[in-house]
DNA sequence: CATGAATGAGGATTCATTCAT
DNA sequence: CATGAATGAATCCTCATTCAT
């Protein structure tokens, strides 16, 4: 990435008047529509300011530099993400039908920006590689409304109350995620990811259900 | 002149005895350190050479190009872990069983074998998107161990009948593979795979269960 | 990855204002003159840049790459001797006056565009083998000059007429380019071009006349 | 091309026996017809060892270096074409037949042994350039051919007196070898060569012949 | 003598970043 | 603020040459 010398340390231009903003947003849109198109080590800044429309140069008066700038369009990508999340979860009631609508979201997501999709399931999984020390705080808080959904649960009552949340977050969340990679990347998307997030809403909430007879209660079957 | 067309069209030696094969499994095990510590677009020829102790042209004795070295490198990694799994599921009975097994040996290859693990995690679901047009023959065998499980299952009757294997298939390996990415991107790796894999093949088998009552028991609730 | 593709298709700046047809023939220029010097295959870029006193990859501004930047070298290099000799040619009048303008032309060339001469004579005739399907049509230009003199003077009756314009072209070019050669090559070049040019052209006159007597009135004599 | 350090001066190995004659004889073979194949640029070492049946290393028992290669590859292929000359003029007598049956054989040379013309015509050329300071000497011999031809001429009366042999001699090898190389270009080889020699000799002789009327008579008409 | 694996200097090309306009 | 020409470090890859076997 860029390893340069860099005098100003960040003095990235706060902007300020409705100008800028609208210009940042661009090239940062741009750069999220370039960089799902092409992958991470096939963007280039040239790339970007040309899809945004605007010189090379101009792209660091609105960004330290590269790493910076796929930084932002991290956060930016997470933060879109969580917004639909939070305003789909928000009048639902019960950690069932939050949980179900979770799994709706996510799908959902990918088949109408499978942009941010697609970045989320695939560059970001490096971004914590390519970008030494970032850890992406957005992530956290997608993480934390799964967590969340669990918690409730448990003090529902309907979620057996051994789970370890944080575990299961992170299977919940690689299962979606894992599932959007398939078919972001399968070119026939004819399948319908509204059956499969029913499909796996079941499935996954029958797995997290308070046990009703045992442990195991197949070997009794 | 630009100099890009290439010669030897076959012209990787054909490593017959003892020391060529030694050679090129070298290279292939330095790239594969290397790629798990540095990454995808941070690995240089220079870099693989090095770690293996040969000069920078001495790869192209062994690999036609750096994708090339890629894709065999993806394989090999792939190949390795399938070469665990079988082994390991070899002597089981039962789907239930067997998916206990899976699910233990893929959090024990994670810690045994962590450079394994972190480049089917992380620079493996780049590959197909990094190397224009390949596609991963053996990641389709390791899925499809999986899928065997489940279709076993189904047969035995202990697996729901109504469950779409492709789609649970991947389902479990994101699960798995979040997993074991979260746990080695985590400084802290004190907290234990074992159990993590005891917790999530109890959640995940209940889960797979043919529901002993209904589809939507919980609604009725 | 490997980077072959060339994402710029049509990258290469359109220089629109002096500044840059400057810049693209300055690089042009110190390229003749660094090909002149050092022969084709040992020009490189950085040679090429330092002496146009350009960074390297400003090259690859003006020019796609290293062919197509001696392909328009090539077609610059002739398109100036072809505006020589059009120039030259454009007051005569008659086949014989043309024919020993076009051989002074010729030689003045080489004595006082020495570089040029050089590239015409060393470098053009590897440019169709080094530079693969590359066809340089204005040396087709430069040779129909010469067929033109030669139909001229059939039709004027002063040549013969059973002479195959095409053959005698090559012959005539051919002749021209050695002696031009073998001058550039000889580091003495004090025998007098000039001179040659008017022993040429009278060899050449007689040889292309009507033979007024018959094939072979040596014989009698 | 080269240009290392060289321990070994001149140390070539003086081939005593027939097998290393042989597998010299061998490589030199191997070398002109991949150099005509591929051209100068192209031609690597690893080519030419392929081509002979060597390994790359044998190349160097019996080479000093690839320069050195090349430069006795200049001499061989001239020395076949010497050879050929010499035993076509043996018995030819007059200047004017020798020169006709010069001019048929220069073109039956290039019908009957491309590999041996390409190298002439388009690799010897950049051979003074290409090796710093390297005059093959067998180019001069040839030249000395068509001069001593024109002495004879001129003694015997036929070609006139105030010709300048040098001169002339460039001329006429630059129309054969032009002619030669254009032929090689043309993938339609249909046209023929020998009616080619006729038609030059025709017209080069009447040139070359003492002129009957006076030097400039077609200023008079 | 012969081999061919190994070397590493050298060269074309890309691209993040700067800065004069 | 915006531009985009210019830079040059970085990287992949080639190939002449060496040398241990």
């Amino acid at each position: 990435m860029s390893g340069r010398a860099n005098k100003k340390e960040d003095a990235k231009r706060q902007p300020t008047d409705e100008k800028n903003i609208t210009k940042q947003e661009r090239i940062l849109r741009a750069a999220i529509g370039v960089l799902a198109e092409r992958g991470f080590h096939r963007t280039t800044i040239h790339d970007i300011a040309q899809s945004a429309g605007v010189a090379d140069g101009t792209i660091y008066l609105y960004f330290k530099n590269k790493d910076q700038l796929l930084i932002e369009l991290f956060e930016e990508v997470m933060a879109r993400a969580l917004r639909l999340f939070r305003e789909a979860l928000r009048e639902e009631q019960g950690a069932e039908a939050k949980m179900r609508t979770f799994l709706h979201t996510h799908l959902r997501l990918v088949e109408h920006d499978p942009e941010i999709a697609q970045i989320i399931s695939v560059e970001l999984r490096q971004s914590s590689i390519f970008i030494k020390e970032y850890k992406n705080p957005l992530f956290g808080e997608y993480l934390k409304i799964i967590g969340q959904i669990l918690h409730e649960g448990i003090e529902e009552g309907v979620f057996r109350s051994n789970l370890r949340p944080a575990l299961i977050t992170r299977a919940i969340f690689g299962a979606m995620d894992e599932i959007s990679l398939a078919w972001l990347l399968s070119r026939r998307r004819d399948l319908s990811l509204e059956e499969s997030a029913d499909a796996l809403a079941e499935m996954l909430l029958q797995g997290l259900r308070s046990a009703p007879s045992s442990t195991a209660p197949h070997t009794a079957s």
